[in-house]
DNA sequence: TTTTATTAAGACCTAATTGTCTGAATATGT
DNA sequence: ACATATTCAGACAATTAGGTCTTAATAAAA
């Protein structure tokens, strides 16, 4: 919807390595595993995201790959940059007017505006160890709604 | 972004149908034209438009499509639904996460639902012919702005 | 040094979206 | 009735996004 499978799958992979915080690098194959993300796919978007030096990839036995730098450091959308490609110079009208701009704007210009501005300040306000912080919490909640706490 | 190209090219027909007014069908190679839409392609759309009721197609010699009722009738996430199919039954989680609700939300969970709402406001709000009236509007700022008043 | 486990690189395949073409159906004007 | 202008229907082609496979490079452990 906002940005490609891809991307997806690389926010999700990203937040499992600043979940697990760890100063070793993790296989791939166990993150695939984590999300249901195909592996070879995932194995091939990292190789972007290395690119875009948002990862760093260790080779050989005890290998995988790690985040290029502390995940308060990271943030949503340097990921999907990385993955979909810078955004636009000139922002595009929402119904593909030409000339569409804040003096000569189309019926849904000001709106979309808004939204559009919504949308950077949600992918761009928090880093990526706050979003894991909080994933865990959705984790713990998760559990307590399959086995809620009961009196014995 | 927020629906197909196919959905694009719909609503600038649409809002084209809307502006002209017309009680007779007005060809789909002049909306093309106009738009700078391939003329086959926004044929097929048209048809699929026809299916959901949204144009009214004519036949033969001074045909072409009109709008099946009256442009205040119609709203723009009417188009965008006949041609990209309904929206999802369940609300997708914007990260992709499994089991994501109000009360088990993932870390945007809350930001992304203001954003779909006002995304649905946006296109459920305005009716086809008061777009259109302040897309007449932009034309005529257009043309001002090429050629600004000036005193002689 | 050989085996094993891993990513790198890129060719390849598949499915969805976007766009094109062709022939039939249909209506109008002559 | 016939020529003409149009949509209808659906097959077809091109492009893009998503996903798979294979081989090589690399590093650690045996």
């Amino acid at each position: 919807m906002l940005y490609s499978k891809s991307a997806e799958y690389a926010i999700q992979a990203m937040i499992y390595l600043a979940e697990e915080n760890s100063p070793d690098p993790i296989m791939i194959s166990r993150i695939a595993k984590a999300y249901n993300i195909p592996q070879q796919f995932l194995a091939k978007i990292s190789q972007t995201l290395v690119k875009h030096r948002l990862l760093i990839a260790v080779r050989g036995r005890n290998g995988g790959v790690k985040l290029a730098r502390p995940a308060n450091e990271i943030y949503l959308n340097q990921i999907v940059h990385a993955v979909d490609g810078p955004p636009p110079e000139k922002e595009q009208c929402v119904i593909g007017l030409d000339y569409c701009s804040d003096s000569v704007p189309c019926p849904l210009h000001h709106k979309w505006k808004v939204i559009r501005e919504d949308i950077r300040e949600m992918l761009g306000a928090e880093d990526l160890a706050h979003l894991a912080k909080r994933v865990i919490n959705k984790r713990e909640q998760m559990v307590e709604s399959f086995f809620p706490k009961v009196d014995l």
